[in-house]
RNA sequence: GCCGGUGUAGUUCAACGGUCAGAACGAGGGACUCAUAAGCCUUAAACGGUGGUUCGACUCCACCCAUCGGCACCA
């Protein structure tokens, strides 16, 4: 029976266009699904868009415009990434879609028959100033830092609250049982320290009358839900769930199967690997199988921001080297799970000594040769894939598994230098024509490796073999 | 403040209680030419600091310095 395989990114907020660091998120996402693909499995890959929330609200009223235009126009925005980055997501999900409405909405029911939902007055500060309400992590001895001279404000009103603390045993003795769950390890120790620490009740609602913008409670008019909630849930609800109960078990698994595979930042570790497997607990659902989570990416050193100048646009990479060229930085230059670091000055050097110098040129003198010396293609009987990159890529680090194969890159380089097949063909064609089908086979097999890592460049090379054709130009041309 | 991580060549990363601490990129030199002045060979280049344990530590311990992260409602 085909193998199911399921993975989900995070779905990023709709309140700005996509930056790299998300682009390195579903990039990662889209390289592990492809290599499921290519392994014959059957596989749901789940992308889309969280769009509710006061943020989003104001937002949307800031620039007058409809909230749903809004929020329509950004989902179209993130679903170019499609496009622009070579994806093979096959769900596209909406926060704001019917389907995912009457998802959440069963889920909250389930959540408060099993006793987990309460209603309890909640205490927010609030700035006057700001118009906003402020955690004490944003206020500086007790004052907002933007209007120190302002009160904060306590205002109390009623919400509906998760009963968190009731899974904290349930939670830790899952991570016991499963020592792989959150990877890599150190963030695994992050939040089993956090869920020892013990686990406060959340609020997840909100008074509509403040925030319209949201999914209604059930039975209750006057509340809608707060967005973690409710964006949690798009990684059953675009399975189908509650209806599609086949669907959901066969990607979702099951307690004895888990079988999800879900992708995030460090700052989403607490909301995927505690907050939402507590929800899945209390709705009576497998738990998902692993968490990846990944680092973010600095430039020159600092923190991407537009008051420093240094925001990388991933679209302008694409236009200026290409997609393959961005998704070959993700998955061979960027730290797979730790933070990373992009300047156009690295990205550079490492485009022409791996794309440039490595990959294309190898591409261009093996395929030469091959069209020279060869009267007919080379038949590829058997396709080859290391035990080496599939172990990598089965633990998600992708990293290491571009390492494999920029490494065969190097060994066919140094082979041709050895074997000289260029000089053979002079003296010896018989052995000169057998070195240059052998070199065509491993080229062939790096394409192979490279279908999920750059699917055209892979593309791309099994059709020169298959037609014993050298590219007219060069693949990746050298940047100076 | 509390907890945890990290600190190795110019840069990004490895490794190990004991042969000259590895690799890649970058830099210098060389011979070649199938290829995108690419590839190959080659040279130079490093264990944050102070003590301690040990026959012997980059690797273990203590302290110091530096740096990063977590410490709950921030999507």
């Amino acid at each position: 029976m085909q193998n199911k395989f399921f993975i989900t990114t995070t779905l990023p907020y709709v309140n700005d266009k996509p930056h790299l660091g998300f682009a390195l998120e579903i990039i990662q996402a889209d390289i592990i699904a492809r290599y499921h693909v290519l392994m014959g499995d059957e596989v749901v890959f789940n992308f889309g868009t969280d769009e509710h929330g006061v943020k989003i609200y104001r937002k949307a009223q800031e620039q007058g415009k409809d909230t749903q235009a809004y929020v329509d126009e950004y989902a179209a925005k993130f679903d170019a990434l499609k496009k622009g980055l070579n994806l093979s997501y096959t769900n596209f999900i909406r926060t704001s879609d019917p389907k995912h409405k009457a998802a959440a909405q069963e889920f909250w029911k389930i959540c408060e028959k099993n006793g987990d939902i309460y209603k309890q007055i909640y205490k927010v500060k609030y700035c006057v100033g700001c118009e906003l309400e402020k955690t004490d992590s944003e206020l500086l001895d007790g004052k907002c830092p933007i209007h120190p001279n302002m009160a904060i404000e306590n205002i109390e009103e009623e919400n509906y609250f998760f009963r968190w603390s009731k899974h904290q045993k349930p939670l830790l003795d899952f991570y016991t049982a499963n020592p792989d769950f959150v990877i890599p390890d150190f963030r695994f120790n992050e939040i089993k320290k956090f869920v020892e620490g013990g686990l406060k009740d959340f609020s997840i609602s909100r008074l509509k009358t403040k925030m319209p913008w949201g999914i209604p409670v059930p039975g209750d008019d006057a509340q809608v839900m707060y967005v973690w909630f409710d964006a949690l849930i798009n990684y059953v609800s675009t399975l189908g769930w509650p209806s599609d109960e086949k669907r959901f078990t066969e990607f979702w698994g099951t307690r004895d199967k888990r079988n999800a595979v879900q992708i995030a930042g460090k700052d989403n570790l607490r909301q995927q690997s505690a907050m939402w497997q507590g929800m899945l607990l209390s709705a009576g659902l497998p738990l998902s199988k692993h968490i990846i989570i990944h680092g973010f990416i600095n430039s020159g050193g600092q923190k991407m921001s537009k008051s420093l100048g240094n925001v990388i646009d991933p679209f302008e990479v694409v236009e200026k080297f290409g997609t393959d060229a961005l998704r070959y930085w993700v998955a061979k230059e960027a730290n797979t799970f730790e933070d990373s670091d992009f300047t156009w000055d690295k990205f550079k050097e490492s485009y022409n000594a791996d794309l440039a110098n490595g990959l294309g040129n190898l591409t261009s003198r093996i395929t030469k040769m091959a069209a020279t010396n060869l009267t007919e293609p080379v038949s590829i009987l058997v396709d080859t894939i290391p035990d080496s990159f599939k172990a990598a890529i089965e633990v998600f680090d992708i990293k290491k598994a571009a390492g494999i194969v920029w490494a065969e890159i190097s060994t066919l380089d140094l082979l041709i230098q050895e074997t000289k097949p260029f000089a053979l063909a002079k003296t010896d064609p018989a052995k000169a024509k057998d070195i240059i089908k052998n070199l065509v086979i491993r080229l062939y097999n790096i394409g192979r490796m490279l279908n999920p890592i750059l699917p055209e460049t892979s593309e791309t090379i099994k059709t020169l073999i298959q037609e014993n054709k050298f590219p007219e130009k060069p693949l990746f041309p050298r940047i100076d």
